[in-house]
DNA sequence: TAGGCCATCTGGTCCT
DNA sequence: AGGACCAGATGGCCTA
């Protein structure tokens, strides 16, 4: 009934995933030619109808009514015509005005009224017709939401390029990409403002929200091994793979190469040479100018942070900003200062901060504790706190800060 | 081969 | 009545 070529396909699916429905001229159409040229599968259970450029496609279309198929191609040929008259795009006739004098047209009520075009075979085609506009408006409800999310994958970065992702992990990748730049610029404003980062907060304030983790599968895709770590090869490679807080406890930790901030299952990495770079247990973008990079990313030579002193020191800091446009030298020694601090800090306010929250935090009152594992210090999947929708409350309501931090 | 992902069909519900 | 939206069912494709 429908062809499987490739430009048959392309000419069926132009016509019925146009803005304005094509269907009727699609279905009538290939029903004209169906009686015409390409006999009929008569098969009670399946028409055979292939609406996919796919092989051997076989899609269930109007089981129930099926029988009635089997009456004559006559009848469907009949049931095109049918459907093409009723779409005819025929000049409207003027309307008159009404004669208020002119004999009211009398209908017959109950039995004695005659409807028309209200046979079986009349409503099942009607009904039919229903059915195939409606199919075809979903498809095309479907295709604007691939669209859409098509869309959200471009602004969503992603390593190799050309890695799609799925749907369901394009929602939750954006969620984290969205929350770590959200959390990132707050805790950039926590420092700026000279108050020490509440990194301990947030990163429970992650998990508590809630982001479900991806497979491992689509984690090594996107997480090289760190075999480069401790090479010092300057590669950002090196940065990969912390999903948790890193080896040293915190959820900071400095590099030879910049400074990372783990929130949850994101890194973002604020690099010294040449670049920002987020990573996310369901991808890795990098922010940086192209020319820091070899065509595989590993073949760059590694500098050394050019900025030794502990103080930021306005008089060289354009010099020591190097190629000045991708790293901001005055952020950097922020985070440092910060980091000591709260490298100090940290081991008794996570404790105290993580029971606290766990138990009593009114903010976050979380008392269900058969969602949270203590032996693994994990909230189950599928749990409360991974359907929790309230980080995106605080996400809007919070007050618009201005940030002098690159990212 | 099982499982994940996807497109499509389908019927139900709600709204205009 | 008809359209939008939703969720379940189905089957194809791909990969581990």
């Amino acid at each position: 009934m429908f062809s499987t070529d490739f430009e048959d396909y392309c000419d069926f699916n132009d016509s019925i995933c146009s803005n304005d429905s094509g269907i009727d001229r699609s279905y009538t159409d290939s029903f004209v030619t169906s009686a015409h040229s390409t006999p009929l599968k008569h098969e009670i259970t399946d028409l055979g109808i292939s609406l996919t450029p796919t092989k051997d496609v076989r899609r269930k279309l109007f089981n129930d009514d099926y029988d009635s198929f089997q009456d004559s191609v006559d009848d469907i040929k009949a049931f095109a015509e049918d459907v093409q008259t009723m779409n005819t795009s025929t000049p409207k006739k003027e309307k008159k005005p009404k004669d208020p004098n002119k004999p009211k047209r009398k209908y017959a009520n109950g039995k004695n009224r005659i409807t028309r075009c209200k046979s079986p075979t009349q409503l099942m085609k009607i009904k039919r017709n229903r059915r195939m506009k409606a199919n075809d408006r979903e498809r095309n409800r479907m295709h604007m939401l691939n669209e859409a999310l098509d869309r959200l994958r471009c602004v969503l970065p992603t390593f190799p390029e050309d890695t799609k992702l799925t749907k369901i992990e394009t929602l939750r990748f954006a969620h984290n990409y969205i929350f770590a730049l959200s959390q990132t610029l707050e805790s950039l404003d926590n420092i700026n403002s000279g108050q020490p980062p509440d990194f301990n907060l947030t990163y429970d304030k992650l998990q508590s929200y809630g982001e479900k983790a991806t497979k491992d599968a689509f984690r090594d895709i996107f997480s090289v091994p760190n075999k480069t770590e401790g090479n010092n090869d300057g590669s950002y490679r090196n940065f990969q793979g912390f999903s948790r807080p890193f080896p040293n406890g915190s959820n900071f930790m400095q590099t030879t190469e910049g400074v990372l901030i783990n929130v949850g299952n994101v890194t973002v990495s604020v690099n010294n040479k040449g670049g920002n770079c987020i990573t996310s247990t369901t991808g890795t973008g990098f922010f940086t100018h192209p020319s820091s990079f070899g065509e595989d990313m590993t073949q760059q030579t590694y500098h050394y942070q050019r900025y030794e002193t502990s103080t930021y020191d306005e008089s060289n800091y354009e010099e020591n900003n190097g190629n000045g446009a991708y790293f901001n030298q005055k952020n950097y020694e922020i985070f440092k200062n910060a980091f000591d601090t709260a490298a100090k800090s940290r081991k008794i306010e996570k404790t105290e901060e993580y029971n606290y929250m766990k138990y009593n935090n009114s903010i976050y009152p979380y008392t269900d504790t058969n969602c949270y594992n203590g032996n693994t210090n994990e909230y189950f999947q599928n749990s409360y706190y991974y359907n929790d929708q309230r980080c995106y409350r605080n996400f809007y309501n919070r007050v618009p800060s201005v940030v002098n931090a690159q990212i």
